[in-house]
DNA sequence: TATGAATGAGACTTCATTCAT
DNA sequence: AATGAATGAAGTCTCATTCAT
């Protein structure tokens, strides 16, 4: 009963208390709206639905409670699993990669987390590294596993895997990504975005796909 | 006093006044380090050597300052001429225009202004429709153009000019850009950078040289 | 929801009740550690072992908290009894008053409370003068009590025994507590205090000493 | 006319700009009725006659603000010349010395210097230290060397002229100063100043007048 | 009674902008 | 035209206090 470690009421240790949830829904809204600097905790508490005060219990600083976003969503998008089965053909698997990737990407909202992050990047470089590292590394990693499994069998020429998959991931942005991230034009239609990845296949697959005797 | 002086216009419209100049010199510096929001107004009147109140004299806020730096930009990026020569053939013409890209965007404050100008769009739009339109578009205007000058003699099989310069700009960047500006990694080595637009070259011409019978 | 409960009393008036003594001492710490304003009510419930809600069970605020600790200090000082049994001579009792006085003063923490209410003393009047009559004025009429017992039978010659009493106890603090609570030296140790005193009595003496005849 | 060194426009390096001393006095007033914390940045701006900016042109922040105040104020009670001519005789010097301190340490606002810096010194030790060097550390000394300067031709017998001075010092305190810092009484009357100085310096005369053969 | 999450006023500080010189 | 001292709105963060459980 006569308490010792019941206290310390700051930091809320409960990873996925609602109001924590809350506090992170209402805040990625607002910080990808404006972007960091931009986006201040006043508003962030509004958008959240609480007060200023209890964005402090939950998160000690702005830069903490920012990468807590980040962290929130390197978790969501890992969840967004593409398929790459190592049955499935290249042509295939590819070209549905790419679409989701793309969409994913160009969502309203979509390539905002890469635009806040860079952003930031040069003023708290550890938090732009682990965006890059959790998120867009192990991206790449996995579609270069998937392309590895398909050199062995010898239906892809790849010498550099990895070069390969960070290629073909590019490639699909052609035309897409920069006008929508600078605002130039509006989110691509999925009927673009379907021809678009089809010639980023067909590119990738010109060069690497095994040349049979 | 002299009616001579009361002639002086009001609003310095000399867009070259070496003042003006300096200012912009002095800006673009600090902009580029720190970013629109970080980069405060006494910093860059020391930065550009002028007192604070001049700042005023020539720009009517930070926004307006930030926008003419960025057309400034986009003149001045428009200098950096690659060489499109189209009697030069298609491969060397590439790889080294790919190579020179990839170093103008991974030099110290190179991709800086890219990310700078993300930061800003969603906040004022314009400038990103602007710069973009004014830089990146126009620098796939100019490939593109070089690819169709190809395309008319037989030596590429393109359909869509437009698309094909921009894959291959994606493609360069492909293991090079996303680290740079995340800084998870240094800036590329020279080296590595060859390697790279060499692969990317091999990549668009495994898709694209025309099949001679 | 039995009639028994309902005829608790609402505010806890038992003085003694274990959980307000926990708190009492709790709060005194954060309190002399920190200063009234720098002890924040989070750390005085941490450091009392319970809850901040708790606190205002017993305590209608944080001055009304600082006032209860201060009369409990009152009460405790005033425990603090020295030896001033009127059979002991003059010299004997003033060189051990002078010490016990200056090692309570000196001791880390000790001149702390001085220094606490002092602070206080012009936003909460009350809460200094309570203090000073309490535990200060209280101690120089003990004293002097002593002294006018020895002034009847002629031991001393003094004319006004409060006044010397204050005198006594003043030269007991000269290089010892100014320098301590100012932090410009650590706190004294036995020895030198037991010199400053050796002189401070002498120097008492040698005032209020009755001439023999 | 290029600018260089024109600009710093932080921390105005003129030692006695008006708007410096203004906010100095305005400043001190406010602490010394409210202590460093009660003090809040906005009420010494309203004080003082500025804006809140300009508090931060001056002084970087509100420590600076303060420890900027209690040099001003050592410098100022340095000015108030005690008169410790080598001439004079020990009775004179001492009972005018005495009369002088006291009124100094009891007149309305004086002891609130000695209050508010004790106040702080727990939280910065270097501030409570400082003070206690320039401002009572160096009358001890002046005292010191008036004492030995007498010591010398015979008519005081002083062991350690320091302690001496020290002593003589909080002698005069006894009865007048605790009460008044506490608010337990009003500021002594220069009458009762003078009893008390009398009796102090009789008491010391007592101790330390050399005895004649 | 006891808890501790939640609150919101208010503290310090920064910075874009103005204006008298 | 140029200056830079001055401004005050707005930002981040703290903390005494309340209230549903």
């Amino acid at each position: 009963m006569v308490a010792d470690a019941l206290n310390t009421p700051r930091l809320v240790a409960d990873e996925d208390s609602s109001k924590r949830r809350q506090i992170l829904d209402g805040a990625r809204k607002v910080f990808m709206e404006l972007g960091f600097d931009a986006a201040s905790m006043n508003e962030i508490a509004r958008s959240a639905g609480v007060s200023k005060g209890t964005l402090y219990v939950y998160f000690a600083d702005k830069n903490r409670l920012f990468e807590a976003i980040l962290e929130d969503e390197a978790l969501e998008q890992g969840k967004v699993a593409f398929n790459f089965d190592p049955l499935r053909d290249p042509e295939t698997t590819l070209r549905e990669f790419g679409r989701a990737y793309m969409a994913l990407l160009c969502r309203p909202g979509g390539g905002s987390w890469i635009r806040t992050v860079m952003a930031i990047a040069e003023r708290m470089p550890d938090v732009g590294r682990r965006y890059y590292a959790n998120v867009l590394d192990k991206l790449i990693d996995h579609l270069a596993d998937y392309l590895r499994a398909h050199v062995a069998p010898g239906d892809l020429a790849i010498d550099d895997c990895r070069l390969a998959a960070a290629q073909f991931m590019e490639v699909c942005k052609a035309s897409l990504f920069l006008p929508f991230v600078f605002q130039a034009a509006p989110a691509p239609s999925a009927e673009r975005i379907g021809e678009v990845i089809d010639s980023a296949t067909r590119m990738f697959l010109a060069a690497y796909r095994a040349k049979q005797a």
